[in-house]
DNA sequence: TCAAAAGTGTTAATAGTACACCCATGA
DNA sequence: TCATGGGTGTACTATTAACACTTTTGA
């Protein structure tokens, strides 16, 4: 191999998933107990190192694989965390990554086989390092985009009510919405169509089920 | 020293900056005709690459000073590039930073000892890497920003006429906006003040000159 | 028959957009 | 006196926010 960089320092590189879930109502962070030292015991994000043979992008997907079972889910980079001391152990440079799963798909096994599980983001404990300050940038994102940009797509079932995505929004927002400024608006956007079936399971009355359409999304 | 992660790979990290400028009433970018292999002789951003002793926001704000003579600027972080073929040399993770400068405080001396340039944001050369790419994210961000933050501060004088700031949104966002719209919303903002000077430099009439009052941004 | 969730419109306030003329001055 | 850039207001449109009652049905 050539070297051309070789004055230079290398470094470790991290890549830490901020993976949130909707469950029980309430916006759920999937967090890990640290397997290995510096910080064995403390919880903290599911996170894994950069290997030479993927990008950051893929590593990203890669972790998420390993602990969820998950493949294809869309992931939005957050950014890299890179001050001296963020690491207890040796110097690591961590790019996060957050992601919105269906916490129903996710496999009892890994659960138990990674020691993870997933807290109420209202009742988030210490983490390990810097994790608490990227989990608020996560969360803020989260916030900023929910309006705009389809990402509810992953965090319920194929087919939900109107009502089931409001208490998602509402959890997110960490605020309630209006009924029917939040029914209108939605019905707006054409992300969101009906499927002309209905949930009897959640009302008496029963509630019109509804999906994402994510035929013509324009990404920016 | 303790090597907790030894079974993982090092990386090169970089830093690129995308320094933006104001200059004959356009965007502008500054770019530097490379001076090492890989690439030697292509134009890219200006970058360097990340040391054991600095964090990666300090290392963005030590390749501004050591291109520009410039500290203390205020700089974003743009997120990290990581695919692996991005560096035809060897593999290198870079974390983009987006700056804006008042092209007038540049020092001469230094464009011509580093082999600097600024160029039109519209004339942009083919870069080495995917340095296109990360610009084309940076302006995109900057076009976001203009209307809601005070981010022209660095690009103009302390003191400009009204007149100065919008040709300088204008620029950024690559399109005329109405004048009096313009002016209404920009004194709504109170990051926006009048000097109660007047500039007679640019027009017979003299116009009013305001600054910008950064005392009581916050900063989400 | 009643509890529980679904569904439904109107009005007011605010923000954004379009648009054209007079003013002050130095050369 | 006139060319140049500075400065000003109003009407229209679109978006957002506030607000309360009726419907359906299974237990």
């Amino acid at each position: 191999m050539t070297s051309f960089y070789q004055n230079f320092s290398k470094f470790y590189i991290a890549v830490d998933c901020i993976i949130f879930g909707f469950k029980d109502e309430k916006l759920q962070l999937l967090i890990q107990r640290r397997p290995y030292n510096p910080g064995l015991g403390e919880m903290s994000l599911i996170g894994g190192f950069l290997n030479y043979n993927e990008s950051v992008d893929e590593a990203a997907q890669r972790v998420l694989r390993d602990f969820t079972g998950l493949d294809h889910v869309y992931m939005d980079q957050l950014g890299a965390f890179g001050d001296i001391e963020r690491d207890p152990g040796e110097r690591v440079i961590t790019i996060g990554y957050y992601a919105l799963i269906n916490a129903d798909d996710f496999n009892e096994e890994l659960i138990r086989e990674n020691d993870v599980q997933w807290v109420n983001i209202d009742e988030m404990p210490k983490l390990f390092s810097d994790h608490n300050l990227i989990v608020h940038k996560a969360h803020k994102k989260l916030r900023q985009n929910i309006g705009q940009k389809p990402i509810g797509h992953n965090l319920l079932p194929e087919c939900f009510t109107l009502t089931q995505l409001q208490s998602l929004h509402e959890a997110v927002l960490g605020y309630k919405l209006d009924k029917r400024n939040f029914r209108r608006t939605m019905l707006e956007k054409d992300y969101i169509v009906s499927t002309g079936l209905i949930d009897k399971a959640s009302s008496r009355r029963g509630a019109q089920l509804y999906k994402y359409d994510l035929h013509n999304i324009d990404n920016n």
